[in-house]
DNA sequence: GGACGTTACGTGCTACGTAAGGATC
DNA sequence: GATCCTTACGTAGCACGTAACGTCC
């Protein structure tokens, strides 16, 4: 059994279970995977792919019980190849940060610049997409941390760790009734056409619960995925917007009326994710602890090694209180 | 990267960081590792060994990052191989089942008959040992399972499967004042000097937290390994046995009077360990139903996909109920 | 001097690429 | 006929064994 054999098997199957478009991905001759293929299965004593004449249909038995084996290996193999990079060279690489909209506009331009200017040598890259793909483009690997505030524990092999707690505040035209409003109440939003976040986004559920408590019904009339067109339709007079409290910028939001809403909703915390067994290159720690100061390497790490889930939830629970609130 | 590099490189911290014991263990030649050592360490770009001088002495901080991926890698080859002789051959191999001397004496003997004749082609390998060592060996995959009372819960990476539940006797010399008692007491025990476990096997706080919340003074004259210890200091009139009551045989223990203790104390149960990721061979799926009806093959791959450990605790429960009394 | 690791060197295996052949849709 | 896998074959590289050579206790 080779390395290079089983990588050939994850990716062939990766491939939906096509030889050649696999050689072509690992810059090898298709041929070289065919014999391949056939000598680990020689070895093996057992066919990994069911074949319908010469093409591959499917993992057999065999191929099915060992793929998992097969993906934890090439997983392990990246992390040797990681701790090389690191101690080759500890300040350049790469990091891949898979985030939401919100993130990437609101919470990260910051840090994300001084991340820039103290690792010059380290190329960022950003992934958007929903905090469900966040979450799967963490556990699968390819991107090294996802940050937020949804759906990351939906994946057994990450782990969560608390950055930051937000809420959220409600943006009018300069005109609107509410505009000089003193101390808002649900209540008086419930009065108006409301734009906010879709569902599975910047934990949208917080609001609903509120306005449920207190038996209001609330007219939502749009719903989107980023503050930035929430904001776009408030100006056009369509209704009120609830968005995070950190997507209201003065600089350019200066034409719309901000009212806080902190005392309305629960905060909600954004959280960030590290597959489990991953190995972490050192500039990761730091940039983990520049999102969130009080993410240490050491906080880090025992989370990372603490592998009861209801022990790292108790630890999450106990971090939470040590996260920014925003 | 070679997986044959990794198994050096494992074997060699095995060996006490021994080049030449390394060879000797895998039939290998010394040049031969410490060149493939040298290549890795080269293709790496960092050194995976400290040397003074020629000698190795420990490994680098690089070399510590990598050990525990390299031994995950080990292992899940390791399960690829055990998929391979278990789909080649599927009513061959070897079973190791670590446990203590009371399981192998009084409760796997049925067992293991059926499962031989059923198998004739398993050689089976009873290694027994304290419940720390059965744990240990478990967990480092020494063994495939580990049977014992206690204990098996120190690893973080071994699943617990509840197999029985059992409950304690008590064995007199025929001739001993409580031989006749109808209905033993706490009390009644308390007025004798009494033989029985040593701490860390077969549950043995149970027996003193009993009389604790009696406040009743236990005189314990005698700890032991075993019950076959126990019975026959009993013989001697020493003092009276509390054993597990499946130690009583009638053929053999005639001479002695046993007394049922199942109302003076709780329960204990005899859990099964097998490791977390570890692929388990047909038969051994077969086993461990013969050992505990309850654990079919689904309950087992159920409890052991459970990566939540408090749900693995929950689960556990659930099939304690299931387990039968002894 | 004994234990241990490295260097040197020859050999046989094998991974891989190219080219051609065959199956399947 | 396009797509895809297998067979055939030559080559370059490399793992491994033997033997000889340092080096440290």
């Amino acid at each position: 059994m080779k390395l290079r054999q089983l990588q050939y098997v994850s990716e062939i199957v990766r491939q939906g279970m096509n030889i050649t478009a696999a050689a072509d991905r690992l810059y090898t001759s298709q041929p070289g995977i065919s014999s391949q293929i056939k000598r680990l299965e020689d070895e093996l004593g057992f066919t990994i792919f069911v074949r319908r004449g010469k093409q591959l249909t499917e993992l057999s038995e065999g191929g099915r019980a060992m793929i998992a084996s097969v993906e934890r290996i090439l997983h392990e193999v990246d992390n040797i190849h990681r701790i090389a990079d690191d101690i080759r060279a500890p300040a350049s690489g790469n990091l891949v940060i898979a985030t939401t909209h919100t993130q990437a506009r609101y919470a990260l331009p910051g840090i994300i610049k001084e991340f820039s200017s103290r690792y010059p040598g380290v190329s960022l890259h950003l992934h958007q997409g929903t905090p469900t793909q966040i979450a799967e483009m963490t556990a699968t690997g390819e991107a090294d941390i996802g940050i937020a505030t949804e759906a990351l524990y939906l994946f057994d092999d990450l782990v969560l760790l608390p950055c930051y707690r937000w809420n959220r505040c409600v943006l009018t035209p300069k005109d609107h009734p509410l505009a000089n409003n003193r101390r808002l109440s649900l209540k008086a939003i419930a009065r108006y056409p409301v734009i906010t976040y879709v569902f599975g986004i910047a934990d949208r559920s917080v609001i609903n619960r509120a306005f449920a408590e207190q038996d209001l019904d609330l007219n939502v009339v749009l719903t989107a995925a980023d503050a930035e067109v929430i904001k776009t339709y408030v100006r056009t007079g369509l209704g009120i917007g609830i968005v995070a409290r950190m997507a209201y910028d003065p600089a350019q939001d200066g034409d719309l009326a901000v009212l806080d809403a902190g005392h309305l909703f629960d905060p909600s915390v954004t959280s960030l994710a590290i597959r489990h067994n991953a190995w972490l290159r050192n500039y990761v720690y730091d940039f983990i602890q520049l999102f969130a100061p009080h993410l240490t390497r050491d906080v880090v790490t025992e989370l990372q090694a603490t592998a009861d889930k209801s022990r790292q939830e108790e630890l999450f629970d106990k971090y939470v209180a040590h996260a920014e609130l925003r």
